[in-house]
DNA sequence: CCGGTACTTCGGCGCCGGCCGAACGGTCCG
DNA sequence: CGGACCGTTCGGCCGGCGCCGAAGTACCGG
């Protein structure tokens, strides 16, 4: 007990900032991407203000959130992509998958929206996502079998769709996340937040109530029919 | 306080399991990956038998931790590969890196030995890890800049050394792995694996100490120059 | 300048969880 | 069969932390 390993240490710190309910559903409710402000964390969350506004500092200072204060209001989002990722990596590992989903009719409305599309802090998830991946594997654009990597043909598909792949830091051109509710891995890194930006821009998708569902338009559908050969019905 | 998420909740729980700095330096000595008995964690940690006993309970039963009843001992080792993964990467986003690290002479002997050449669960890590990871890259055997994958010339140097790629569940053939010394992301996955298993097979490493430490030997050194020209300068 | 709103700080409360030592049970060995 | 050893269970102690409400501060709008 006097002296510990300082790794230990720092680990069982920093993994304290998740062991919190109203904690991990900020979290959670964060990896929309967007900003929230401390107040409506704190009624999503179902805490005090003054609760809630504990926690924030903690997230703060611990280097999850970053915050940015706009007048009385307190905006805060989650610190960078790397973060994101852990926190999905997490609710990754604890969510039972589509096997062990209860077929309750009460979550349906939510749950099933979220299942079908949603986004993963920047880029697309859920079937959605998954039928997304799948397409641009199976015209050999990206390759999974040796790894994780988009191929030439990929790099050159991205540019005639005038999806712009900027070099950003040490972020990964393509990364494997994993999804969720399917329990398959779905395109992330620099190429998943262009794509899932470039959807949004262009109304592929458009977000639909204040979570992170999303919902692929006519016009979406049509375009990732024509341009990727996604199968409507593996959006449904 | 009624009904709150039960991801949220799952996530905090799951969480919890790591938020424990005794926890915490058990799950980063499994990183070696091999198993150990209660006691020798209990030594190692400096807490009572009776205190980690039930620690392990907890572990396991969050199926963190494997055990295995062998008379009167109890060993246990880390789940499964994605446990470790998860390990690492909580241990890569809290570790200072090599800037912030401090030039010490007290944790040189053994922090030096870890920096230069360890394993990472079940490949190889730290500088070794590292110089094995860019020769790969340099050689065209792997390639990072379009995701992380090994190439066809990878797969058929792999063959060619005699090591087998067995295709294992759902397993990617070739990962990045955050180095929490370097910084830098090295190979993981099964190509990782398979290479550092037949490293210490043939002898090309050997593990020092009781910890995670391995240590090329001249045979290693000479065999990665006259494989994949890995500079015998980049390994000290 | 004044009321309303958003957030923070503080004090106090209650509970969870990590720690230990003592006693117990199971296993190995002489 | 008895003693030594490894691990587990139990009771009890203590500290930390999450919670709230009340009071305080900062900001916006009229």
């Amino acid at each position: 007990m006097t002296t510990r390993d300082p790794q230990a240490t720092a680990l069982a710190r920093f993994a304290a900032l998740f062991a919190d309910e109203t904690r991990a559903a900020c979290l959670l409710a964060l990896l929309d991407g967007r900003a929230w402000t401390a107040g409506e964390l704190a009624r999503h969350a179902g805490v005090a203000a003054s609760t809630l506004s504990e926690h924030l500092g903690r997230l703060v200072a611990g280097g999850l959130l970053a915050e940015e204060r706009q007048g009385r209001h307190r905006y805060v989002r989650l610190a960078d992509a790397r973060t994101a990722q852990l926190v999905e990596d997490l609710a990754a590992q604890v969510s039972p998958g589509p096997a062990a989903r209860p077929r309750s009719l009460r979550e349906s409305s939510a749950g099933l929206a979220m299942a079908r599309g949603r986004t993963c802090y920047d880029h697309l998830a859920g079937r959605l996502g998954i039928a997304v991946t799948d397409a641009l594997t199976r015209r050999g654009l990206l390759r999974q079998d040796t790894g994780f990597a988009l191929t030439e043909t990929g790099l050159a598909w991205f540019a005639s769709a005038g999806i712009v792949l900027a070099a950003h830091g040490r972020r990964p051109l393509a990364r494997a996340c994993l999804d969720w509710t399917e329990r398959r891995p779905h395109l992330a890194g620099v190429a998943g937040a262009a794509l899932c930006r470039h959807a949004l821009d262009t109304g592929w998708c458009v977000r639909i109530g204040s979570e992170r569902a999303v919902k692929v338009t006519a016009v979406g559908e049509r375009a990732l029919s024509d341009l990727l050969g996604v199968e409507p019905a593996d959006l449904r």
